[in-house]
DNA sequence: TTTCTTGCAAACACTTTGCATGCGG
DNA sequence: CCGCATGCAAAGTGTTTGCAAGAAA
C-alpha cells in the first residue's frame, strides 16, 4: 500500500542517529522494510542468509531493534511468544486467525477516521498504535480488501 | 467497569467444558478475574501463593490458558516478551507507556461505535479484539477517564 | 475407581549478552 | 586509528512438558 523507504533515506536516518552503515544492516533492512508480511527474526535470518551467508541471527535481532528505534518497523507480539516485525507503521488492522496465527493487514477509510476521532478524544497524539481483530481465516474471503 | 463473573457462573463454565473444579483453579481465577490490572503469570503466582502456599507456577500457567479457552481473559503480549492477562474482554483501548510499560484501560462510546462499524464493514463478527495506543505515562493525566 | 489435575524439575524456544575480531568513518 | 558492529557461543528468561502422586467426580 505504502511505498517503502528508499535506500538513500534509510542511510540518512542511520547517520542522523549516529548508526554506522554496514552491508549486513542494509540487507536486513531492505528485506524487512519491503516485506508484505510480518516476519519473525528467524524468518528474516533464513531469508537474508541465502544471499549473505555471513549474517548472524544476533545481528538480525540487533538490526531489528535499531529499526524499531528509528520507527521504521513495529514489533508485534502474539501468543506464540516470539516477535514479529511489521514494516507497515500506518494505522491499520491486523486481522489474525486465532487458530493458525496467519495475519492479514486491513485498511479502511472509515475505520481510520473513527480511530482518529478516538485519538482526538484523548487530546494526546500517541507515538504508535495497534489494532488486532481475531477472525478465523476460513472466513477471510468474505472480507473485501 | 464490568462486574466480574460470579463463582457460581465460573463453576458452571468449568462443568460445561468438562474441567474439574479444584481449589487452586478457584483461587487463581478469583484473583485474575477481579484484577483491575494486566498481571503476568509470575505476578499472579506471587499473589495467590500468599494465601495458598501449595500453588505452583505451572498450575498458574495451565489455569490461565484454561481461562483463555473459556474466553474469560485475553492474553496480551508486548515487546517485553511475556504474557499479560486481561480480564477485561469488552472492546477497550490499552494505553501503554512505551517507556515503562504501564497500561491503562480506556473505554468510550466512540470505541463501541468503532467496533460496530468494523463489524458492519467486515461483514463478520470477530471473536476478539485488541487496541493499543502508545502514549508516555507522563501525559496520562491529560486523558479524561 | 477412573480420569483429570497437581507440583516438581527438566526441557524448550526465543532473545540477549560478553567478548575477541573486524570494519566504517 | 578510534569506536562501533559483527559473529559466536554461552547465558538468560519466560513458558511448556513428562511424570509420579493426589484429588475430583
Amino acid at each position: 500500500m505504502e511505498k517503502s523507504i528508499s535506500r538513500k533515506e534509510l542511510i540518512s536516518k542511520f547517520h542522523e542517529k549516529g548508526y554506522k552503515v554496514t552491508p549486513q544492516r542494509l540487507k536486513i533492512c531492505e528485506f524487512v522494510l519491503s516485506s508484505k508480511d510480518h516476519p519473525t527474526a528467524e524468518e528474516i535470518y533464513h531469508e537474508v542468509i541465502k544471499n549473505n551467508p555471513t549474517i548472524s541471527l544476533a545481528t538480525v535481532y540487533k538490526t531489528l531493534h535499531l529499526l524499531s528505534d528509528l520507527g521504521l518497523v513495529q514489533e508485534l507480539n502474539f501468543a506464540e511468544n516470539r516477535s514479529r516485525f511489521d514494516p507497515n507503521i500506518s494505522p491499520h488492522i491486523n486481522i489474525i486467525c486465532p487458530k493458525c496465527g496467519k495475519i492479514l493487514d486491513y485498511e479502511s477509510k472509515n475505520i481510520k477516521q473513527l480511530w482518529d476521532m478516538i485519538i482526538s478524544e484523548l487530546k494526546i497524539k500517541p507515538s504508535g498504535q495497534r489494532m488486532d481483530l481475531y477472525v478465523e481465516c476460513e472466513k477471510w474471503d468474505k472480507i473485501q480488501s
